[in-house]
This record gives structure tokens, C-alpha cells and sequence, in this order.
DNA sequence: CAAGAATTATGAACCC
DNA sequence: GGGTTCATAATTCTTG
């Protein structure tokens, strides 16, 4: 988002604090805008790093392809690990009933 | 093509196994072992850490909660922040078709 | 319960009972074994069904590279019609929000 | 939208030629214009009755899960069938295989 | 045929 | 806690 919608932060905290008294019931223009505008920012970082660290992962699976796995495979074995044990199984064999029961 | 250079990766998987009495340490049913525990552990740390920031961006909108943001307003703000740049982008790719396919 | 419904045995009227109210002929290891296979097949005729319009789709598209079409710029064209009636809902979802917020 | 306010498809052609002669070179607004029209209009339709299917999908998996089934493994069951069987049967072993290596 | 985008499906979070 | 919506993951399709 382009910055020259933006006031800088030091016009604005002059603003917010000179209308906080004058509208204090809703806010608007405040403190809470202020307050408002960290917690995007704060979010939107966070959701930055979050991305970037996707992509990491991203690059392991590549490099891991290079090396030979069989990346489908490798996910399948990050998934079931993430499970607790006791519904794998569970799983497993609730599919072997259901397999047998349309004679598979 | 010279050897030192990476095979795909079928020809990769027949030389692991080639190579398994050469390294037998971290060779398991002609798998490198090591390689295999060293992916899933930077996988399974990373992707720790990605939670680990999609729970302080919960906890952020908590804490917007308590200070008496609607957080389901702030959430479509944070949404439309994120699509605008997507499409501007977008309006570019529909230009530069556009020229494409009129041979410019 | 007339003679013709019951189950094999003892052990298997008491599991269908407790899974399932189902046809005991039609029960394997306490699996409606034929209402499974019945949505099974529906949904894999479904899904024939769908894949062959996938592949009119497809047809289209090649027809109207054919024409003399080009074909990225038509999808974009497609993905922009689609869209956009997508935006006016989240206009006025967002419209909706804001009313909450300020308790209209 | 009323019938009477859609022009009949030969008032639609003649109008086309008219203006084909008008700007042939690049065809805008000509012959090519309708035929654009017509692309658009038939892979709209087609996806239309794409996104009904999957609708009817969703509808099953619905009643099947208010029958008893658990979903999630229907959905597995169904996956499987759509593999083929020696390409299940590798990936399994592959599985296992990696199961073994890091001693699982 | 591998890489990348696009669609589709799954899983998580939120509200009621 | 169950259904619904939204974010993330997987698959599919396309292109170079």
C-alpha cells in the first residue's frame, strides 16, 4: 500500500491525542486509530514471516526431490506423523472394513 | 555429461542403492537414512515455528478483541490490503496479454 | 423382527444394531456393506461427469485457439466475469461489518 | 431476464455482419466479436454445471456421514480406487521404507 | 517433462 | 459442539 496515504506517525499522534478528548465514545481518529494501525501492522508481519517460512519448506521439498525422495511420499510421512498414533490406526483400519465390505 | 553433475532422480534412486554397501552406516533398505531424519527434522522444526506465529497472530487479534476492535472487521481489512497488490499485478498480466495477443 | 431380516448370528445382530439400523443380508463386519458401495458408485459416477465437462472445457479453449484466440487472455476474461460478482457480495459484506461496528 | 428484451439470434447475426465490413481488419465488434461472446458463454455454462456436480458430490458425502460413514475415510477409499493398484502398492512400500529409515 | 500457476480439497477457527 | 466460513495444502493443468 502506497505510504502518501499515511499521515506520518508523529502529525498523527499529535491528531489522535487532540481529538481523543473531543470523540472519545467511538474513537475515531484517536488513540484507537493508532492502536488500530499497530495491530494490522503487527499482523501483517507476522503473516510475512509466516509466508517466508512456507516458502523454506517449499525448499526443502525441492532439495529433498534433488536428493531422490519421493516427495508425495515424504509429505504422506510428515502427515501421519503429525497424528496421534491411535487414530492412524483407527483410520487404517476402519478403511481395511470399509475395503472389505465393497469387496475390495 | 560430466558425473559430478545431478542424474534425475530414477537414476539417483538405482545409485543409492548401488552405493549402499558404501555407506552403510546411514543406509537403511537402500535409503539414506541420515539425509532422510535431517529433511523431515528442518520440515518438522519450520513448520513448528509457522504455528508458532499463527498462534501470536490469533493472540493478537484477541488482545484487538479486548481492546474493542471488531475482529471480524479487521480481518476483511487485512484481506482487502492483501488482494489490492494482487490486483494491480493482475491488471498488469491482463495489459501485457493484451499486447501479446495484439502482436505488440 | 421377521425371520427373513435376521442375521447370521447373535454377535452380528447385536454389532448392525448398534452401528446401524441396515439390511442384515447386506451387512460385512457391521458395514451397510451395499449403502456404502451405493454412495461410492454415485459419486464416482459424478465425478465422471465432471471430469468430462473438464475435458469440453478443455475442448473449447483449443477450438478457440483455433479461432485464433488467445487462450491466456480469454481465461483471464473468464476469471474477471467470475470475480467480480464475488466483489459486489464482499462489498456489501463489509458494508454489513461496518454497521456492526458502530452497533447500527 | 425477459424474453422480449433479448434480441432473436438472426437480428443478432445481421447486426454482426453489418459491422464486420465496418472494421474487418481487426474484427472487433465483427464476426470474431460473437464468436468471442459464444467461447465465453458455452465455457460458462460448462462450468456451471461443473460447480452443480461438485455440489451433488458434497450433497452424498453429506448423507453418507448422516448415515454412519466416516467421511474421511470414504474420501481415502475413494482415492485409493482411483489409483492404479501397483502404483498404491509402491507408494505403500515406499512408505514403509522411509518408516524404517528413521525408525518409526 | 519439469516448473509454475490455477483450481479443488482438506483442515482449522469462529460463531451460534 | 456442529455447522459455516476462511486459510492452507494438494492436486491438476498448462506452458516453455
Amino acid at each position: 500500500m502506497p505510504d502518501h496515504l499515511a499521515p506520518d506517525s508523529a502529525d498523527e499522534a499529535k491528531k489522535s491525542r487532540a481529538r481523543q478528548e473531543a470523540d472519545p465514545e467511538s474513537n475515531v481518529g484517536g488513540i484507537a486509530a493508532d492502536r488500530l494501525r499497530s495491530f494490522i501492522d503487527r499482523i501483517e508481519r507476522l503473516e510475512e514471516e509466516k509466508k517466508a517460512l512456507g516458502n523454506d519448506i517449499k525448499d526443502i521439498f525441492a532439495e529433498s526431490k534433488s536428493a531422490g525422495f519421493d516427495v508425495a511420499v515424504l509429505k504422506q510421512l510428515l502427515r501421519i506423523r503429525k497424528k496421534e498414533p491411535a487414530e492412524v490406526e483407527e483410520q487404517e483400519s476402519l478403511l481395511d472394513l470399509y475395503k472389505r465390505a465393497i469387496g475390495m
